[in-house]
DNA sequence: TTGACATAATACCATTTGGTTTCATAATAG
DNA sequence: CTATTATGAAACCAAATGGTATTATGTCAA
């Protein structure tokens, strides 16, 4: 069970982060390959990847000297139940400004 | 309309600042009141609360010397709709997941 | 076994971040 | 008007962050 959401909220408060992310939604990929696809050093797409594992986004798992990278749905869980607090504040708003309208169309 | 959620997703990447959104989720708070609740200066708080603005989470509205912040759903949308890419992928594993449970059973 | 390849690990650097202190400004209460 | 109150703004600092280059390690292929 996840306790707190810090490490996939700080993993994902990064744009090349969540680019990789997207990336990673399509296919699993290892890290060279991943390292392929961003002007950017292999040891920086490495560091991004170990972050984006702390909070549970991704999971490596080795394959002979290969690390397999994919989506890992448990951090976006732990972010979307946070988030979820937010969700009756939004219908209590939605719901306030549908009564709005309504009353204004009567006026 | 929201072009990016990079600011959205910056301002939440901080414990802080999700602990003052939580906060004014229950209430309209001013920027005194919300230092008040948190071991830090105002100062602090207040650039807290400006990062929130910025991402769109809050909105700081002046009313008379105070300053008036409230929780904006605008920031939690961009932040909840780039979320979504990642649904069909949660429903797949789900799909995939409760498919090989059954298949299990019939053995 | 040896060379090549994929990754790990370390040291290092510039910039950003989260905090402070201090001083300035604007609005309200008497 | 004056004192107080609420906030704004600037300068500053330590630590974290995002990147680099370099070197080491482990695995595969011939």
């Amino acid at each position: 069970m996840t306790v707190t959401p810090q490490p996939a909220f700080r993993a994902l408060a990064d744009p090349t982060r969540r680019d990789i992310l997207a990336l990673l939604k399509t296919q699993e990929m290892t890290i060279g390959a991943v390292a392929e696809r961003f002007d950017m050093t292999r040891p920086a797409i490495k560091k991004h990847l170990s972050i984006l594992e702390a909070g549970d986004l991704i999971t490596i798992t080795p394959r002979g000297r290969e690390r397999v990278n994919a989506i890992n749905p448990d951090g976006f869980r732990a972010v979307h139940s946070w988030l979820e607090i937010f969700d009756a504040f939004w219908d209590d708003r939605l719901a306030a400004l549908k009564s709005a309208v309504e009353k204004d169309q009567h006026q």
